[in-house]
DNA sequence: GATGCGCTTTAAATGC
DNA sequence: GCATTTAAAGCGCATC
């Protein structure tokens, strides 16, 4: 493809088969982890958690400590400016 | 919480620890295979493929067989009534 | 279309080009607010302000005020059985 | 803010507010473009029309004509090297 | 200092 | 109407 010159057959259609092939696998195999994740959260909610709550506790706590913190502070800022 | 009333130590606090720990840790293999498609795509291009058509591609094969050549079939029409 | 069986300059290709005509119209408007927006970020940011604290700000500020406290309140919740 | 040192009924606050509710007031705006996109698309899909073939139709009528033919060929290349 | 590009995040749209 | 999936927007980087 893209000036290689062949359509049919060709090498390149092997490459491309095989990229398409590779992704394919991998997403499948992606869409089964978010599958699973759907189901924990599913699962802690029929336990009475709040999944959005959760949600927002994970992206804290993938965050860089320092981050986090300066982050917090300066929305307290602003809050505190917007009397929020 | 939500109502089961204890805030440091108790039960729901492990189960609430269980349940994150879990999505943090299938969330990271999730993130290692998008990285892994994102590389394929990346090698693809540099081969000289167009990824966005790929993309495409890869939503075509997705589909059913006969939802594909009915949705074909009506972008057709649509596109002849407006002269596209 | 979809079964009113005329494909070229019928009633049903006039409805849908209009249909089609006003989205697009729309559209555009849309999207010149868009820009709009992102123009006045632009400025609040040069002018020394963090754009992404500004943006959880409207987002806050966009919430009832009973569901900003009630979230308020379990995100600390959350945040203390974790120790974040 | 960021380093201006003022905190409470500041100049900085003036300025932070006045951003803050321009975008609010631009952002009312967009959404009530967006409420009536949506309806314009409701109307069409009760008149018989198919709403997601409309979206495709919108896409290449916004694209450059050069850039659409260029989509297409290479799309049908791909298609035929993958028997689609 | 601006522009393109890739990644992330947020918003829209489809389907149940 | 809600949840999932998909598309768009924004952000940061790296480059020129």
């Amino acid at each position: 493809m893209a000036g290689q010159g062949d359509n049919s057959g060709g090498l390149a259609t092997e490459r491309l088969k095989a990229f398409i092939e590779r992704v394919e696998r991998l997403t499948e195999e992606k869409d089964a982890m978010t599958a699973d994740i759907r189901e924990i959260f599913s699962e802690a909610k029929s336990t009475g958690f709040d999944v959005k709550i959760m949600r927002m506790i994970i992206k804290l706590r993938a965050m860089d400590e320092n981050d986090r913190k300066e982050q917090a502070a300066l929305l307290d800022m602003y809050k505190q400016a917007l009397d929020l």
